[in-house]
DNA sequence: TAAAATGTTCTCTT
DNA sequence: AAAGAGAACATTTT
């Protein structure tokens, strides 16, 4: 589910559905680990309560409160949010839940429970706690260039870190050095001027065409690679087909980088 | 059925 | 201090 383009669209999802509505209760299945704080001090912050601004940094949704507070939701690798009223309606998974008084439900949903709900001072905190770097989406090129011509990682590995910027994982960092023309093993400093700019490039491209689709992946363009990933059925694809470089045709080759499965395309992106 | 999975964080070493 | 490598976390899905 959640990297930056999935998060973006579960900001939107919360914003149309749970702001200014007065919070009756919270409840989460397992306190300890997925909250920053214990219950008690969750539901003192947040009852009687409304939500009144979202920030989305990286893969961070911030829910500004109406007591100043800033909530922050993470959604781990299966993260999700549902908005429902009657209990029939509870997503599978459900591990936290908002009520409203207005007899509506926000439920944080999380197979793998890696996601986690915090509660903090401000937006500011936040982000000094998480060390988060620069949102990928508002990143300039000399920023980003500047963050990874002194790192002799894996420009794949350096992609992810978010602390060199926010918002990246695994199956978009493929898709921008694809379209950059970047092999993901290339040491991140070794990059030429014209990578650094082609990266740029192609990661706002990415990124933005990602968050209009809505982060439904099958949706994007044919002349992406994200096609070849082994879950992607799109019917318009036919199967097998996108197991090809749209660009040369030649297999796309899967390997492993930094300890993560990687999709590339041995022609288009030589080392 | 064993393996792999969108993410982060911690430990250990350099 | 900081970078990098690798394991750990928990569970579902294929």
């Amino acid at each position: 589910m959640p990297e930056l383009p999935e998060v973006e669209t579960l900001r939107k999802y919360l914003e149309q559905t749970s702001l200014y509505q007065k919070i009756t209760g919270f409840t989460a299945v397992d306190p300890e680990r997925q909250l920053t704080k214990p219950l008690d001090e969750f539901r003192e912050a947040l009852l009687g309560r409304t939500m009144e601004q979202t920030t989305r940094i990286g893969k961070h949704l911030l829910v500004k409160l109406d007591n100043g507070l800033v909530l922050s939701l993470h959604f781990g690798m299966t993260g999700n949010l549902h908005y429902y009223r009657i209990p029939e309606d509870a997503p599978r998974f459900e591990r936290a839940v908002f009520y409203f008084d207005s007899g509506f439900r926000l439920a944080f949903a999380d197979s793998r429970k890696f996601g986690r709900l915090g509660l903090w001072e401000s937006e500011t905190v936040y982000l000094k706690a998480k060390k988060l770097g620069p949102d990928a989406l508002e990143i300039s090129e000399e920023t980003l260039k500047g963050k990874l011509q002194n790192r002799n990682v894996a420009i794949k590995t350096a992609l992810l870190d978010q602390q060199i910027l926010a918002g990246i994982g695994n199956w978009l960092v493929d898709e921008i050095l694809f379209q950059a023309r970047i092999n993901p093993e290339k040491p991140a400093a070794s990059l030429s001027e014209k990578e650094f700019k082609q990266l740029h490039k192609a990661n706002v491209a990415v990124l933005r065409t990602s968050v209009e689709k809505e982060a439904i992946y099958r949706e994007l363009p044919a002349t992406y690679l994200i096609h070849a990933r082994e879950w992607d059925e799109s019917p318009h694809a036919g199967k097998d087909m996108h197991k090809f470089c749209p660009r040369c045709r030649k297999a796309i080759l899967k390997t492993v980088v930094g300890g993560r499965a990687t999709y590339l395309c041995p022609e288009c992106q030589v080392l």
